[in-house]
DNA sequence: GAGAATAGCTCACTGAGTGAGATAAATTGT
DNA sequence: ACAATTTATCTCACTCAGTGAGCTATTCTC
């Protein structure tokens, strides 16, 4: 059953079972976000922009639109259409940028914030119960773990 | 900004900050199959499926349509129609399920493995290195994080 | 074996995302 | 200072992925 993808060594058996773990963690909060979306009338992209959006302003990052079509990888218009849908629908506020006059700096609103944690609260609840059940030294290994991923991804 | 949602507890900051290092990595993920899809000339949902039928196969499950559609949290309408673009591209061949006469087995062709293999490869590889320098302990650490959360989201 | 439930499909439709091209502000060259 | 170029975003027309309604065939239940 498809022999020479998975040779029969022990070590690597074991960190590709590790890889599958947590590309399954990825898909589920993928499902999860897509279930949040249809519950909240959105389309899993809108929430995933909703999401990066959030992470700029905790970075301190000025959101414009064409920063948002990067980090979505979609083009600028269908990234424009997300923004006119989130705007639509109360979600974010398209304030001006006063760098740059041609662009645009995205404010999530203070409903959508409150619309996710009404969602995604109990989940992180009992991640965040999860995650510090560790001790101080395995969540140094995690977080040193998943940031060198993050960018062998990249 | 956003007083309320992240109080000033040490621990949890910590936490949080981990969980948003899994999201993004997660999230990064997600683009990179974008990005395949959009070089083998597929969808992200086809991807999407054939990774799931990869894995149904590694897990020794029978892979239904039905079964695909709720893996990828869709009608089964719109999985048929992901399962005939499949077919029709040659990466997946339907069976006659011997058990259920109505149903099908979806099994992935070997073509089609060799597509992932050569966009995944590189980046497979680079992460069994990462996880492979992680110690026996580690690891497990690592793999029972991730199988706990895994079960959080559902 | 009749009735109910289940698995998958076709059809008609909506609308998310793309490509081509327009506009307007910023940057560069002279 | 001002024309030329580049950059950031948007509009328009179109394609096709995904949904809802409803059909057929097979399996399960009594």
């Amino acid at each position: 059953m498809r022999e020479g993808v998975m040779p029969a060594d022990p070590e690597r058996a074991a960190a590709l079972e590790l890889i599958h773990r947590l590309r399954e963690v990825a898909l589920r909060l993928e499902l999860a976000i897509g279930e949040f979306a249809r519950t909240a009338g959105l389309h899993a992209t809108d929430v995933r922009a909703l999401i990066r959006l959030l992470d700029a302003e905790r970075a301190g990052l000025e959101a414009t639109p064409g920063w948002l079509a990067g980090q979505l990888g979609m083009t600028s218009q269908a990234t424009t259409a997300v923004i006119h849908r989130l705007e639509a629908a109360g979600h974010i506020e398209r304030l001006r940028s006063r760098s740059d006059g041609r662009s645009s700096r995205l404010q999530v609103s203070d409903s959508a914030v409150a619309l996710g944690w009404q969602f995604f609260g109990p989940l992180l609840e009992r991640l965040i119960t999860t995650t510090e059940a560790l001790t101080h030294d395995q969540q140094t290994v995690l977080s040193d773990y998943l940031t060198t991923v993050a960018e062998a991804i990249d």
